[in-house]
RNA sequence: GGGCGCGUAGCUCAGUUGGUUAGAGCGCUACGUUGACAUCGUAGAGGUCACAGGUUCGAAUCCUGUCGCGCCCA
């Protein structure tokens, strides 16, 4: 039994071997029949699909480090414990990586066409597309991979035309054409989501429009009404100025427009305006949208390529005029001169032409919000397109209200508003994207009679013409439209299956606040839409990983860190540790990318401590069995108790600690608790009970103690850092008559043993300690050297005290060096010290002392006592703080006064005798 | 423009409804390999809790303002 562990933690000869037998004896699958029959209660995570093309970054490492930690948490709790992996298929990521391949091979998707291109994709994803997933069993990931999914897999295609049919029959999908963001260099278009606003300093231009021959007179009144944008050109034409950041729209202008009821301009409304370089003359509409008290109060109107002006369009009739292509060149329907230019150098050349024609009134710069492709970063370009679209106010409805009355929570609580603000000014989804690889639309068109046929099942023939010339819609559906499924469709749904009975609605959902609106929003909306409920009731928002100076952690930026070299350099359990030790409900995680090692040493350590006090464990109990709890239980020294009812505490602050997320508080408590409580003290304390040579029955409480401290605190550590403490707990000793679990994994979860705590315990503990390092101090500080041994000796402190040291004479020797102790005041030259219980000590050190430094050290020490002591006499001596403060805060205070009196007291006295 | 958050030790950050002498990790200093662990032990240095007011018996914590920084939404 008592095998030889190495001295060193090695993460690589234990971590994949433990995880091959975790997964062999089938730990991590729970099969619908353990709800639906054995009645066991269920306990649900889907995993945020990762992209099929990404490998596995530090993000990911956060993230599924949690959801394992909260997995293995429940699993020991007894519940029927579900993690579902599985990958997303990410339309426009997945297809920009296959693109870039095919340019190397200098070939296009174009000249690939369709069927080939995404035949291509498949391969790609068939060799790849596992690999992510792989990599998470690496950092101790405990899904159930017999439900691995894929969000293109058949099943969950079913799932995705299910839904978008039935929302199209509810009204709630239409097609129609309006302004959408459009990626000019992915070609499609994207949702508001995607695009994404960037802080950026650009100008605003003033540009001035000529007006109309016949609108002097107008303008001539809006001038004396005050209008500042109508002027005089040298020519004598009259304008006005409109300003603009985007100069080249101006050639797609159709209007301009004024507020209704501004008086400054009333005269003009219905003159018209000679459009610069394109020929065109434009009318002047009056529009409720136009807000006169910004810039001139006058706006040009450019409907094709503004959201706003396309609406303003709608309800004044302006001509809608698309100057660009696609690609975000110039169309046919700009000016020759301009056609075919890219949208930044047209601007360039618009403002040289008007510079030119004395028609640039002048530019300021002006910060703004210019939105950016979410994925290639290109600069979105606001397009006039026909889409589909998802009608999301009616679905909106009960996803807000699931938060508003707390069926939905989120930690940390402020998302609540960030979501219920998002769900309150919800817009429409634009969900068709001019790719190919994706969820099809499945939307027929008949080319003999213009039917358009939206089905389940692919149609053969048309159902109002019944003619055979139908033709799919070429779009494919936004990668979201298929994710937001993904808590239902991974079990089969809309099959009526097992695993739907069984194990939705789910429980938490762990991710970034990123994608708070892409994703989880509208898993609630389409769990209540098709579930007719929320499909989890705990939303955990964890924060970002960044770099030492606060980035966020990039492949571009090249300051990210590869989750798999720290497991290989230092083990999973050592990352799981240092991450979430860092996981502070609230707060980003920040690692030093440029030292990896440091900042990973924390967790390293940890788990090398936990080895090492499990190696010195099982080599100290050796084979004898270990006794039953019952059976020692009148054996147990005050360090037993003392370390039964720490350990109580913790599996209570734990637990908690789980419960509500505050993953740092857990890890940082069992640190505490392992490493400077049963380490520091409690091992050391039973290091010679242990001893073959000790008394029997100290030695079997210590044993029993031990296996039971050890055993307690691996099954708290273990959904933190699963491998190290799985290892240890397989070789410990087992106490006689107690059941053995199998495996850790399944261990049951720990109880806190009410009767195992003792605050009695724990003073007196407290009162050795202090005792022990006040020596320890007292030696450091005279630089005794540390095999010298020294006496002690003790007057005074509670009852029993010097009794119940006296009984650790073994371990004080080790502890502190102290080999003889006595009572007494003590005399001669020594190093003086009063404990906070009292106890005052002395340790004779003729020849190593000067009895004037000893005298300064203690009147320093006195000195600070006596600073404390002030202060709470200060505020025991307020009336109002006596009567307003609790009584226990007052109490303690009266303590702590009295306390410190006493050690002040006996200071002052011991220094008087220090004087002669 | 609207909303949210942050500023605590050299660095990264905890500090749950206000209540003893404000904590941790890393780093730093000194000493130390005694049979678990040098990925260790022991002891130590280091903080006007951004600043200015206010509320309170009592403020890192609550309120107001200022400065600096970040994020989200328009």
């Amino acid at each position: 039994m008592s095998k030889e562990l190495a001295t060193r933690l090695d993460p690589r000869a234990i971590e994949p071997a433990r995880y091959q037998v975790w997964q062999d004896r089938g730990y991590f699958h729970v099969p619908a029949s353990a709800v639906l029959e054995d009645g066991r209660e269920p306990y649900v995570i889907v995993i945020p699909p990762p992209n099929v093309t990404a490998a596995l970054h530090m993000g990911h490492g956060l993230n599924n480090t949690v959801q394992d930690v909260l997995i293995r948490w429940r699993r020991m709790q007894g519940r029927a414990t579900v993690w579902v992996p599985g990958t997303d298929h990410a339309g426009i990521a997945t297809q920009n990586v296959v693109e870039r391949r095919l340019a190397q091979e200098g070939l296009s998707r174009q000249e690939l066409g369709r069927d080939q291109f995404v035949e291509r994709v498949w391969d790609f994803v068939e060799t790849t597309g596992n690999t992510i997933l792989d990599q998470l069993k690496a950092i101790g990931a405990s899904c159930d991979w017999e439900r691995t999914r894929f969000t293109l897999d058949d099943e969950l295609a079913r799932a995705v035309r299910e839904v978008f049919v039935s929302l199209y029959e509810r009204d709630l999908i239409y097609r129609g054409e309006y302004i959408i963001n459009w990626c000019p260099r992915c070609l499609t278009a994207l949702s508001n989501e995607e695009a994404e606003g960037e802080e950026t300093d650009g100008h605003l231009w003033h540009l001035r429009y000529p007006l109309n021959e016949g609108a002097s007179e107008a303008a001539r009144s809006a001038l004396d009404a005050g209008a500042s944008a109508v002027g005089q050109l040298d020519d004598g034409r009259w304008y006005l100025t409109v300003s603009t950041t985007r100069p080249e729209t101006m050639l797609g202008d159709t209007g301009v427009a004024v507020y209704p009821g501004d008086d400054r301009y009333k005269a003009l409304v219905g003159a018209e305006v000679e459009l610069p370089l394109t020929g065109r003359v434009i009318p002047i509409v009056a529009d409720r949208h136009v807000d006169p008290e910004f810039g001139s109060g006058m706006v040009k109107v450019t409907p094709a390529h503004d959201k706003n002006d396309f609406e303003i369009a709608g309800r004044t009739g302006l001509d809608i005029i698309d100057v660009m292509t696609p690609d975000a060149r110039m169309s046919d329907l700009a000016p020759e001169a301009f056609r075919g230019m890219d949208r930044f150098e047209v601007r360039k050349a618009v403002l040289a032409a008007l510079e030119r024609d004395g028609l640039l009134a002048g530019e300021d710069t002006h910060t703004h919000a210019v939105p950016h492709c979410y994925r290639c970063e290109t600069v979105v370009e606001p397009r006039l397109s026909e889409q589909w679209f998802v009608s999301m106010k009616p679905l909106a409805e009960p996803a807000l209200a699931a938060s508003k009355e707390g069926t939905i929570n989120f930690t940390p609580p402020h998302w609540k508003r960030v979501y219920e603000h998002w769900m309150e000014n919800i817009q429409d989804w634009c969900i068709s994207r001019q790719l190919w690889w994706g969820h099809r639309i499945p939307v027929w068109y008949c080319g003999d009679c213009g039917e358009v046929i939206v089905a389940r099942e692919d149609p053969i023939s048309c159902p109002r013409c019944g003619g055979d010339s139908l033709e799919q819609d070429p779009d494919v559906l936004d990668t979201w439209f298929s994710s937001q499924l993904w808590p239902f469709s991974v079990f089969g749904w809309p099959e009526d299956t097992n695993d739907m009975n069984a194990f939705y609605p789910g429980h938490t959902m762990v991710t970034a606040p990123e994608i708070l609106f892409f994703w989880v929003a509208r898993m609630v909306m389409m769990g209540y839409e098709f579930k007719g409920e929320a499909p989890f009731t705990e939303v955990y928002l964890h924060g970002t990983v960044r770099d030492i100076s606060g980035r966020k952690m990039s492949k571009s930026l090249g300051n990210g860190i590869d989750p798999l070299e720290v497991v290989e350099a230092f083990g999973a359990d050592a990352m799981r540790f240092t991450i979430v030790s860092q996981c502070a409900v609230g707060t980003d995680i920040s690692l030093d990318h440029e030292n990896v090692e440091a900042a990973f040493a924390n967790g390293r350590n940890f788990a090398n401590k936990i080895w090492n006090a499990g190696r010195f464990a099982l080599m100290s109990l050796g084979e004898d069995p270990i006794q039953s709890r019952e059976s020692v239980e009148a054996n147990l020294a005050e360090e037993d108790r003392w370390i039964l009812s720490r350990l109580a505490n913790a599996t209570e602050q734990t637990t908690q600690g789980l419960e509500r997320f505050r993953l740092h508080e857990v890890a940082d408590g069992l640190y505490h608790f392992f490493w400077g409580e049963v380490c520091d003290w409690y091992l050391e304390l039973v290091k010679s009970r242990l001893n073959t040579d000790s008394a029997v029955s100290s030695r079997e409480a210590a044993r029993t103690t031990l296996v039971t401290v050890l055993d307690g605190a691996l099954r708290l550590l273990h959904p933190i850092v699963p491998f190290v403490t799985a290892e240890l707990w397989s070789q410990l000793p087992w106490p006689d008559g107690d059941e053995r679990p199998e495996d850790l994994i399944i261990a049951p979860w720990p109880k806190a043993r009410e009767e195992d705590r003792s605050a009695s315990t724990e003073e007196a503990m407290g009162g050795f300690q202090n005792l022990v390092t006040e020596v320890r101090r007292v030696r450091k500080e005279y630089g005794v050297g540390e095999r010298k041994r020294v006496s002690l000796v003790v007057n005074g402190g509670p009852e029993d005290f010097l009794l119940s040291i006296s009984a650790r004479a073994t371990a004080l020797e080790q502890l502190a060096r102290i080999d003889h102790i006595e009572s007494g005041v003590g005399s001669g030259v020594g190093a003086n010290a009063v404990l906070p219980n009292g106890a005052e000590l002395f340790i004779p050190l003729e020849g190593v002392i000067d009895v004037e430094r000893e005298r300064r050290r203690m009147e320093d020490e006195i000195a600070r006592l006596a600073g404390v002591l002030s202060g709470v006499e200060k505020r025991l001596a307020n009336e109002k703080f006596v009567a307003n403060a609790p009584e226990e805060v007052v109490g303690t205070a009266r303590e702590n006064a009295t306390q410190l009196r006493d050690q002040v007291v006996k200071l002052r006295e011991k220094l008087v005798g220090l004087g002669e």
